[in-house]
DNA sequence: ATGACTTGCGCGGCAAGA
């Protein structure tokens, strides 16, 4: 079972893409997040026609998430813990898998940017919800994966200069230990469960030559439940993706379970 | 270096991203 993550940074422009890797990298399970798109807009026909089933959460211009599955599936959309939450940031899939069921959730944290603002607060807040969340699925004692793009920077080996970080809401000490909150109720960051490599990436700023200087950050993650990380196989950063003509500034991230 | 780029919206530049 191969489950991919990718912030496309807008569906429409990514779409060939998004085509050409579900072509070559065949995943079962592709979490997308910033389609920035309403539903109607999305290219759900060229994506069935490669032989896969569609479930969006879009919004007009800004956010918005997908999962993509060979097999067909129900969804849920949206994040519980507040129902007055417009943003489409949190899609939640039940797939088949073998006899059993592997639970996927497509993620797109909020940046946070400025820090000291409501746009910090409300990063935090969702973080709290997405913690709590988390602590209902793991009584269920099922494999599920929560994939996507965090806007969290873990660690300071996970930034090529992270004394550039040190005053930004993906690295300020809050987010991080909410982050490690999620971590300490049992889930796996899938990454640092095979490596403890520095200068593993998954965004690269379109400024500055980011990508020719490789100056990126980690920020899109799977975490796995315990019974999914007893099934992680192999994890792998799709860098090339970053390097195509009109990237997306964000590179897929992978696992395969056993 | 106060910069740098790419989106959506919609047709003029602004907001948002990370």
């Amino acid at each position: 079972m191969r489950i991919a993550t990718w912030n496309v940074n807008s569906v429409r422009q990514r779409t060939e893409h998004l085509l050409a890797y579900l072509r070559e990298t065949k995943p079962d399970v592709m979490c997308l997040q910033e389609i920035k798109c309403v539903d109607e807009a999305f290219p759900r026909a060229e994506v069935e026609a490669l032989g896969y089933n569609v479930a969006t959460h879009g919004q007009k211009t800004f956010n918005g998430v997908a999962i993509l599955s060979k097999q067909p599936f129900e969804a849920t959309r949206g994040l519980p813990g507040d129902e007055s939450d417009g943003q489409s940031r949190y899609i939640e899939a039940i797939i088949p898998f073998g006899e059993t069921i592997v639970r996927v959730a497509s993620i797109y944290l909020p940046n946070g940017n400025p820090p000291l603002t409501e746009k910090y607060s409300y990063k935090l807040a969702w973080m709290d919800r997405l913690i709590a969340h988390a602590r209902d699925l793991l009584k269920l004692e099922e494999c599920f994966v929560l994939a996507g793009d965090y806007n969290v920077i873990p660690d300071a080996r996970d930034a090529k200069d992270i004394a550039a970080w040190a005053g930004d809401a993906l690295y300020l000490p809050p987010t991080r230990e909410r982050f490690r909150e999620l971590l300490n109720l049992g889930l796996a960051d899938a990454l640092r469960a095979t490596t403890d490599e520095a200068g593993l990436y998954t965004f690269w700023d379109y400024q500055a030559g980011a990508w020719q200087r490789n100056n990126g950050i980690r920020i899109d993650h799977l975490l796995l439940s315990p019974q999914a990380a007893d099934r992680l196989q192999s994890v792998v950063i799709d860098r090339h993706m970053r390097a195509l003509e009109k990237p997306s500034d964000h590179a897929p991230i992978r696992v395969d379970l056993a």
